[in-house]
DNA sequence: AGGATCAAGTTTATCTTTCAACTAAAGGGC
DNA sequence: GCCCTTTAGTTGAAAGATAAACTTGATCCT
């Protein structure tokens, strides 16, 4: 028998229909991220900051913990203080004490922030569905939701984001 | 005169399942690039610069010209201008002068550049395997890159690549 | 041929991200 | 209560990415 384990062990390589899968993937995947960012970079705007304040937009009183955040949108919580930090210089959000824990810091969604997600979220939907959901048919993208679901759980599942996220949400 | 591009006119917004879709996709992709990246660093690399040899080492003469590669792994010229740098500097890529183009540069994979490629080739066959292909069945993988492919033709389509990539690539 | 235009790469300054070190507050365990 | 470990978030410096200006060489047009 051949051990099969996970990750490093006997790395045997993909064959050509996967390798093609493979970076069909990258390619596609860096195209959308360029073309959805350069969209949102006439509100001066990155796609990571729109998200920050779109899942703020969705939390129950329009607030969420720094590190909710980092977890939502996956990024390291550094980064997350000097990108909110920059949000806030713009006056799109505001640090505020959390109640329960005091060494905790919540993010909260301003009026001058809601107002310009109200302005901006349009112009993404209309880009994400220009750049994504009008080159599929729903059922190919609702598929391809469900299989990046799946990808995402099994990343969560290996244990390797102990590292990873020890490492990234450091 | 209301000027009428495809984007961001009529936004019709996404339903609950393609929005799901579109969060997951989301999710799972800057996990999927943060888990890749982590693994590579353990060899001292970043999944783009992994990106850059990698094409170096399929092409015909293990070079290729700047604006090639620059196209093919979705990088401004710039970037790849710095990068190539960082490469060069380890020794792994060469910078010549292109014969038909005097403009022209090629970039030209060392000896010690495909030898680390590789070295480094298994580690992240097996990450890709263990963070990707494992999590999905044959089937689904491959309608995975399918779409992608869609996608990525689509965006190419639509002339804001006109717009993005003359940025992108400037 | 001669000038305008365009394409390939690089450069420099600026902005963003990462990395490692740090402060401060919770949680245990005993 | 006290010490030890863990968690939340920030900081500052270094690394990397972006943007715009720039150089040089090709093309096109007449």
């Amino acid at each position: 028998m051949t051990t099969e384990t996970t990750s490093a062990t006997r790395p045997r390589w993909l064959d050509a229909d996967e390798q093609d899968a493979w970076r069909e993937y990258l390619r596609a995947s860096r195209m959308l991220e360029a073309v959805l960012d350069h969209d949102l970079q006439a509100h001066g705007l990155q796609l990571s900051e729109y998200e920050i304040i779109s899942v703020l937009s969705e939390a129950p009183r329009l607030r969420l913990r720094m590190s909710e955040i980092a977890e939502l949108v996956v990024q390291s919580r550094s980064r997350l203080t000097h990108t909110a930090g920059r949000l806030e210089k713009r006056g799109w959000v505001r640090r505020e004490a959390c109640v329960g824990d005091r060494r905790g810091v919540e993010l909260v969604l301003t009026e001058a922030g809601h107002a310009e997600i109200a302005r901006m979220a349009p112009t993404h939907v209309g880009s994400v569905r220009s750049n994504l959901l009008d080159h599929l048919s729903r059922e190919d993208f609702l598929a391809l939701g469900r299989s990046m679901a799946a990808i995402s759980r099994g990343i969560q599942g290996t244990g390797v984001c102990d590292e990873v996220l020890a490492a990234e949400l450091a």
